[in-house]
DNA sequence: TAAGCAATATGATATTTTTTCATGTACAAA
DNA sequence: TTTGTACATGAAAAAATATCATATTGCTTA
């Protein structure tokens, strides 16, 4: 049972979700005439119109946009409450809310599999989410409270978050089969060599090869998929982590340049609210995921 | 209308502040046997009891007054979602929670009497509550958005909340009728002097003269009152206000020491949250205090 | 330009939830 | 033991919310 009803945001929510009220009818399991009572309700205690409908099809009025983003929020901290309350029975429930960086499934030493593993194992009725995303946003996410933790390289960190030492991740430069420095003798290639080559970046400089000049032009990618593809074309030289480019087929057309010369390191951390509420279920995942990383390194 | 329905959550935490189910029926305006049934209801939808009752009187579990505190939280919260979807009406409305140091109501350059005014008089719906408290606290309930805003004289300053500069507070050294310096001449005073005295301080050391030497054990107080009893008491010497000092009565009994060497200020700042949800009574307050304490100084 | 259709609105009725009223139970104090 | 207070409970009433059938509306389409 729910401590919070919020009957008319819900259905204000599940219909915008929907695109409108046939399909909501599903989505919440009432009929359609429900919807529009509920709707018309809502509009009622609002004042004011928060959607057009109608065979011109389903579009949110101006106000309505913004009445549906702060319902979204308000719902999502509702169910949080709801969790806190409720775990106060010793059960472990709710919403785990998980945010990582991407490409972060193939880094061994993260034992993010097995944590989960761990924590799943566990009696709860938790209700997982795992979310992709660039250390920006999740940040961004952790601080509304949308995501209760995140796993990434977080550069620069924010006081309203706290954070906590993981693993590191090794990165080298790599080429592709086609690239004019594919054949080249590693001994010949030095920082010099490689200035004159276009390198591309993630959107997020986070991966930045220390030291390395970018006098080219370079392409900006948001994500290590999009990345070895840029530098599979044989245009441009690229960061990737080794872990990601060793856990592929594609790892045979691409070369690690100079890897005596040219690597580096990222820390990962996890980041929580500082301020959090107590949820056990976040609790328990945190603890899961610290030991299993500090277990061995 | 209310947007979200917490029934049971409001009903709890009446019957918390009414002690017992008894009492809450004139606060919720409903029969002792809903009130029951409410209760029952939500510990069923809980899985724990929150209260013991009965005859032996009202008493919250422990679980009870944890879910006590985060009740009341998310009620706050509630109300001031409800509010921000409201204003978008245009209507001013909802809760204005304002946070005040004591002795701030005699601050003539604060204009806050003058701006509450100005905001009052536009046509409005909104429910005042002004809480008195010292900074610390004011800081923590702004966070916790217990508060909306809060003024005070801020001295160190948190990432989340953001300040606005008000108006300055004179300080000086005061003694009572019976204390050692009463008669002394004020050229004969200084702090050589002044160190062989008691001296009474705020509990928040915000007030502290500075550069006085505190050698002497020292009471500490945590309110303007106080602060002036126990200097009239004529054991020890206080930092008041002039403003507080010069505004009552007893004025004659407390004697300013050397002012001309032992005066202070003290900066008065308006806080609020950096990342505040929008409501238009709150930006409406901070622009009449800002307006009116910036029109003359 | 009227018929057809798809999306929502509405009125009457059914169902569920919540409240009250009357009464029962438990327990501390007299 | 009695009494009175504080809460619990069952039945009935009231209120809120749902459904079903049908109306309305505006956009296609012929």
């Amino acid at each position: 049972m729910k401590l919070l009803r919020n009957t008319l945001l819900e259905t204000f929510v599940a219909v915008v979700d929907s695109g409108g009220f046939t399909d909501a009818q599903f989505a919440l399991g009432i009929t359609q005439s429900a919807i529009s009572i509920r709707i018309r309700d809502l509009e009622t205690a609002l004042g004011y119109r928060i959607c057009e409908r109608g065979r011109g099809g389903f579009r949110l009025t101006e106000r309505g946009e913004i009445a549906y983003n702060k319902a979204r929020d308000i719902l999502r901290s509702a169910r949080d409450f709801d969790a806190e309350l409720l775990e106060l029975r010793g059960i472990t429930t709710g919403d785990l809310r998980i945010g990582v960086i991407d490409a972060v499934n193939t880094l061994a030493e993260l034992k993010l599999e097995k944590s989960l593993k761990q924590f799943l194992d566990r009696p709860n009725e938790v209700r997982l989410e795992i979310v992709v995303a660039s250390p920006t946003e999740l940040t961004q996410r952790l601080i509304t409270g949308e995501l209760h933790v995140a796993i990434a390289p977080f550069r620069n960190q924010v006081a309203e978050l706290s954070y906590t030492e993981l693993c590191q991740e090794e990165h080298r430069l790599y080429c592709g089969r086609e690239h004019p420095l594919y054949d080249f003798p590693d001994e010949q290639i030095d920082k010099e060599v490689i200035a004159h080559y276009q390198i591309c970046q993630r959107s997020y400089n986070m991966l930045d090869p220390p030291n390395l000049q970018l006098n080219h032009p370079k392409a900006i990618v948001a994500n290590m998929e999009a990345m070895a593809t840029l530098i599979e074309t044989g245009h441009y030289l690229g960061p990737l982590p080794v872990h990601f480019v060793e856990s592929r087929r594609q790892s045979k057309s691409l070369r690690e340049l100079a890897p005596s010369l040219l690597h580096w390191t990222s820390t990962f951390y996890l980041a929580t609210r500082s301020t959090s509420l107590y949820r056990r279920a976040v609790e328990l995942f945190v603890e899961d995921l610290v030991r299993c990383c500090g277990s061995d390194t």
